[in-house]
DNA sequence: TATGAATGAGTGTTCATTCAT
DNA sequence: GATGAATGAACACTCATTCAT
């Protein structure tokens, strides 16, 4: 029973994931353990809080981008390290889990998903690090505005089809913006 | 009649702003006939569907947005213009009303919608041109990825208090990333 | 509207008392609505709670144990009036309105109904002490225990059919056991 | 297997008398099996439904009941011993496991059960007999009334925190109500 | 055999929308 | 014309009971 019960939930994580990434928080536990295909009351036992729900996806979409992230961190060139995590965390179809309209807006998004976009946050810092050190970012660039506009278009990409190319036109501008002009 | 019912579409209508606002598209009617001091059914005369109200909200918020950017588009160096603009879209409080959230996200944006912020993104274009025509930011930059990146810094900057200092940086990595280099 | 609205009112409350004598608290706001002969959401227009729904049902029990209370107090012989007392008490189907089961054992009994239950215990404090002036009970006798005794024999005799003689007889023992010797 | 099987019975039907004593019939199976420190499926395996439980607890309750009872019956002066004995069933804890709140009030209540709590009135009887026969208590009354009054005032007093010396002034009348005037 | 896992039917509660006044 | 009241369909969550290991 161990095996299956893991087996599930990944199931209920995986169509959670899907759900909430069509519908966002509104997405009914229902329509989640339906597409798991288990009874509703099975979601609950591995999670017994919608809440609870969305934390763990919310948790293992941050896993794997983190996971994603150091992979691409150590290798290549710093400037293209940089370029491609950007384009991965934006491109990462999980990411149309939007912190916003996943978790109450009442402003208490738990401790765990703080920690956890904090580690990707992280690599994020360790990777612009490397890219200033190289010279090819500029040194008066800090991480947090770097994630913002990393979070600000995954975010607004995820929405209602936008071209991928002008997806792509507006990363080359960031990515012209902290450049270390020559 | 005319008069009040004028009147009570307006109190409707902020009301509704500000419901939206707080509590994104899980703002229940109630609360919104209650703030805007009316009956349920009073809202329902004025709009005769949830998504009616939440569709006439944001015309009112591209409106708005509009006047302001024309406003803003005609006076002053082009360049000044373009990142005053960007500013003052980021800002504007009812930009909390993310499309997103607030539109089924089963991809029926009502056409009235697009067009009204197809309008918003008019002006947005002629300030770009100008600028560009003034020399101060690249030919290549294309109206569709500036639009995005105001729309996504937009969006996440109303998000969870993002520091006002950090937005400015974020803002002034896209005015570096489209500006003409010299 | 307002008269139609106080005729549910009074209907659910009615189906209520009926649902709760018969099931206890288990009883089903869904199977109180039928009952009324309205939608559950109306139960919950009037009654925003499962709790409060049973809060208001004991406030008007002991309302009206209170109004039958005051009329039997003041007329005939005081030992009458205390006998009849005890056996409406007793006998007023109501009383199947078991406060252990409808409230939550948790210890919240709401202050509303703890005065409501003091009001009615106010009134067999009176009638106690008018029969003890006229000499046919006992001095040392309590209301406590005089109203402890009635609480528990309602409560006992509500459940499963108890012969009516036997109630009698109990009421006689305790009427009994108060009485001034002689 | 025999005897872990019986070791488990036991720690199953203490579990039940505990919760169902602090929550009534609401307490919930899987609660009980956690304080039993076994799993769900032990509990059904050895109580086929949650009223087979609810009735093996009484059925217990009952016979612990009867073998105080009978201790007591033979010992001392008989009016001594009626006394005693209504104390100990008003105290006996588990007296909290009301009948109303436990069986169904759908009027099923297990034969098994019934002869139980016939086999406790039975010695109550023989008790109150002997007494009768002594003189200490009038002979027109009769088991039913005395049995009533007990049950009464054990559920009762079980309720919401009875001071103990309420309870005793009401045992008083009960025994002043029945007995021999002299 | 004993268990943890699974489940369907149900519970209290909310909400967009309609109706009677 | 405006309102408060009514409602059905949904939703998050629970629980007695059964099943697979």
């Amino acid at each position: 029973m161990r095996y299956d019960a893991r087996v599930n939930r990944e199931r209920i994580l995986a169509a959670a994931e899907s759900v909430f990434g069509e519908q966002g928080a509104a997405g009914s536990t229902e329509e989640i353990a339906r597409r798991a295909g288990v009874g509703v009351a099975t979601v609950f036992r591995h999670f017994p809080t919608k809440v609870a729900l969305i934390e763990a996806t919310l948790l293992a979409h941050f896993d794997d981008l983190r996971k994603r992230a150091e992979e691409l961190a150590g290798a290549g060139d710093p400037g293209d390290a940089l370029r491609a995590l950007i384009r991965v965390m934006i491109e990462t179809g999980a990411t149309k889990l939007t912190l916003v309209s996943l978790l109450g807006e009442d402003g208490d998004v738990p401790a765990s998903v703080v920690t956890a976009s904090g580690d990707v946050r992280a690599v994020v810092d360790s990777v612009l690090r490397r890219a200033q050190s190289a010279g090819s970012v500029r040194a008066s660039i800090g991480v947090d505005e770097v994630y913002l506009l990393i979070r600000a278009l995954a975010q607004a990409s995820a929405t209602r089809a936008t071209p991928s190319d002008t997806v792509d036109r507006a990363i080359d501008i960031v990515l012209t913006g902290i450049a270390q002009p020559r």
